[in-house]
DNA sequence: CTAATGTCACTCACCAACTTAGTAATCCAT
DNA sequence: ATGGATTACTAAGTTGGTGAGTGACATTAG
């Protein structure tokens, strides 16, 4: 076992248990805060965010309705296709989003910005590798 | 924007989803999949386990209750101490951790083992950063 | 054009896993 | 010995999920 292994299983052992208690810090669930992730990139139906999710469209209904009563989302009628909804974030919403996720990305931009040309080549491509594994775990 | 820590994002993301899914096929919630990992180290009790897992030693107890039924753990007095319980892990407990994350184990080691020496000094230094850098989010 | 089929969002009843609150047993320090 | 902690547990309530099914609308076949 190297020290980049150690550090590897540590850093995806830390992974698993930082959405949790992110969402718990910001009162939402996992499933919201996800949600809104998602929505930051833009607008979708509840039907599309259940497959992002990995549950039931009822479910995500009930996320939907959360989020807009928490005034972190819209709902909004889908122009040409009458039977979708659009889930659209709000600024409440993107500022919740943003402020919980902000400290980590700096955090993370910081250390890959003291990486030389090479340095980040050998980085990326281990994480690369390292992803191509963790994927073939989600059949 | 770096190539490198896109990847690194892209790695914290689908570990997130890692636990979710390999419990579900295992046919065991993610908490005590989690269990049954920490539990591989060595017996503890609910309550060790409770913090560890991050909820209530209410909810730890229906834990252990689901495992042991289930055959994966076993409940056992603890030594010298009237009120412990030791929860240990059983053969099939074991036998069911290891076959669902061997296959990402394996595949993370595969491409750590194609590092040199020097490439894996940089590799362990970033990885390193990254695990400070997401433990300051878990105050 | 109309009919059959599919898709989307939603509701309902139910269930699993958590919480809070509280109990009994045991340990330990005064 | 006794008061306070700690451990494991139970009971009741809450939350967030599933499965089944509905109505509105879209799409495709005939």
């Amino acid at each position: 076992m190297t020290g980049s292994l150690a550090a590897l299983q540590e850093l995806v052992e830390i992974s698993e248990s930082v959405p949790a208690a992110v969402a718990r810090e910001a009162g939402l669930s996992t499933s919201e805060l996800h949600s809104l992730r998602h929505l930051m990139r833009g607008p979708m139906g509840p039907v599309e965010l259940a497959k992002l999710l990995g549950v039931t469209s009822a479910a995500s209904s009930g996320v939907v309705d959360r989020l807009c009563s928490r005034g972190h989302a819209e709902r909004r009628p889908h122009p040409g296709d009458g039977r979708r909804t659009q889930v659209v974030i709000t600024d409440s919403g993107r500022a919740e989003v943003l402020a919980r996720m902000m400290p980590m990305f700096r955090g993370l931009a910081e250390i890959d910005l003291a990486l030389t040309d090479e340095e980040r080549e050998v980085v990326e491509r281990y994480l690369r590798g390292a992803i191509e594994a963790m994927q073939r775990l989600l059949d």
